[in-house]
DNA sequence: GATGAATGAGGGTTCATTCAT
DNA sequence: TATGAATGAACCCTCATTCAT
């Protein structure tokens, strides 16, 4: 299991001057229980994921777990909320520069690539399109965290490039999830296909955006 | 809850001569097992689902499940083997016909709509998709029943398409998965935002035929 | 422990014709759990008391109680609510009587002591006592269903009485709950100190009888 | 929540000569936490009180109250048998005056109105009731230091009062509980049912005076 | 001494599965 | 065949108690 995530904005808490070594520990155990949580949970699914199995992975007791989390939803709910808002800035400011839309986007295919299915962030959004349903509050959030954000910046993105006549006809204006698509698509088939027929996402992608503006020269 | 399944190969259990009516009856409650079990599992994820509430909504005794069906999963798996398969066949059909490929796309497009967006085949993909990892033989089965079937004849239509110069790069050629991703998004789509920003799924997959070869006439 | 109560009022749920046989049996696995819980409750209190203690002193599984009881606190509430009502009607009925209050006095002393004190109600007034504060509609309940009964009856009683002249002052009249303060006791007296130092219950009830109205022949 | 007690018997622990000031201090925390430990356990029994509660209620740390009680029952062991004791000897001195009977009645009253009822020590004489079944060394230290000593002092008295004449039957010779059963249920209807119907309980003992020995004058 | 984070046994409740009717 | 009462393993959560700081 990926141990450790990029994370770019460190500090967390205060850790005031006196105790800072108890407060640091606080967070070490605290971060080892939403690791340990986000494995079992990307595992087993939220319904059948066992505290129990928590606890053991993150080397506390199960008591422990109910310092930091109220109950075993909430641990879940702080999982989705706080893996992945970090990326949607980068995001956003990727999509802000003002250079040829396929640029960015063979950039954003390497954030991708580097920064979500290359670490566990895979895994929650594997978790939101599993469980969401089930929990309409993490689909709410989702979508105006991270969803309705990063649609704004790419209708932005899309209108510049439409005006430079970069983009042929309205498809993508009308429709942008149709540049998320395959994203999506990356994510499911390596939860279930990968050990039948991998798929190399980065070439997927892409060929993906091969197909949305004409080919580019690297894959 | 959408009630009825279009199934084109009935039959099921042969029904002997003699006392037909009680197989039939069987059958029936079978049946009504199923898609009460669709309903729940569909609504709670497998794990959350209780036996007893699929009696309740199927109107048979707690018991009676077990005389069709082994266990839960045996009953979840079932469905999932069931449901799917028989749009396979109609699928390879569509794209064994010698026409264009942009017209038997958008047939596809009128295929999934009715066939799987609109009925509860729609929910069986999303659970493969949310439960999929869980079943490994699922996905296995899924896999060979389901999508190696449909790549296959895939692969021979973009064969056929891209030596009649329908298609441009060789990014279709080398994933076909870009032609199913749309549709998986939408089903995903459909289960979690939906709320938020309806999509339109006709156009949406329409609007992709069109990013991939062209603009065609209808919408 | 105690296992039978007087039961006057028999019947309980239907059994209607066919399936009796069934009927019987969950009436009887209901009462015996009944029947368990209340030898716990009484012996260790409601919060010390373990459903399982419950269930195998019932005879029954865990999971049985919950086919009948909603939780352990409906549970309480029913044995509560069930045991002491039957007595209520017989001590009102004792009290309208048109006899000299020191024999229908005396009366209620015999039903006491046979229908109270020598069953397994005496455990469920000392429960009331014990657990009530914390549970406010048990405390209520027993208000409304009981005492407020049994002191309307009481008061009547003190006025035929006061106007026969059998009673001396007011004081009675004022606090009819003087009449039953040494029962309180007793109950009490058993629960705590009769292995230091028995009380004989009727005698002492008596006695009381002989302050409030004089002396009477029998003990 | 009455937060003082007469305490009448100050000094607890020595104190040394040097650091008393930290004697101080730890003899405080001490009567902190008995403090709340009598609040909690009043309002919740002793089972369903938790430590924690207390701790906070008392302003210490819950590692704390271990510094002071082997361990929660202990605790409430020291509760009960810290509380009561006290007004014993006052009751016993009033006992011993050689006065009509009546008298020291009426001044008995006053007592328990003023240091038992209308102080925490009500809530402690409910505690023995509640939970004395369950802690039978608590019941022994209570009719050993209390009971018994107060009955000895009550039986001498009724003995004097006796020889004067001032008793009729020998009803109270027999069974001198009868003086204090409606104590026990003016500390158990004060529980229950004063939100129902209020009980005025210093008019209430003196009726139940009235009754035993004849109307006195004031109330 | 004082703290409060950490522990882990324990208890209420649920639910897949069985089986007597 | 169908039922649904009964079972009991499992799991979430609590809380008395401990102990490193």
């Amino acid at each position: 299991m990926a141990r450790a995530l990029p994370r770019p904005n460190e500090a967390s808490k205060p850790a005031g001057r006196a105790n800072g070594a108890r407060a640091v520990r606080a967070a070490a155990r605290r971060q080892a229980i939403l690791d340990a949580a986000l494995d079992e949970f990307a595992a087993q699914g939220f319904a059948a994921t066992r505290l129990d199995d928590v606890a053991k992975r993150a080397g506390v007791a199960k008591g422990t777990i109910y310092l930091h989390f109220r109950d075993k939803e909430t641990l879940f709910q702080e999982i989705i909320r706080s893996v992945l808002s970090p990326v949607v800035t980068t995001v956003e400011s990727a999509m802000q520069v003002d250079i040829p839309i396929r640029v960015i986007a063979g950039q954003l295919v390497e954030v991708f690539v580097r920064e979500i299915y290359g670490t566990r962030r895979k895994d929650v959004i594997r978790l939101i399109i599993s469980e969401g349903a089930r929990f309409p509050s993490i689909a709410e959030f989702y979508y105006r965290e991270v969803l309705s954000r990063v649609f704004a910046a790419l209708r932005a993105l899309l209108a510049r490039a439409a005006a430079r006549g970069e983009i042929k006809g309205d498809a993508l204006i009308r429709f942008p999830q149709l540049m998320g698509a395959p994203v999506i698509l990356a994510v499911v088939w390596n939860g279930l296909f990968d050990r039948f027929e991998p798929l190399d996402v980065r070439a997927f992608l892409n060929a993906h955006l091969d197909v949305l503006f004409g080919p580019g020269r690297a894959a």
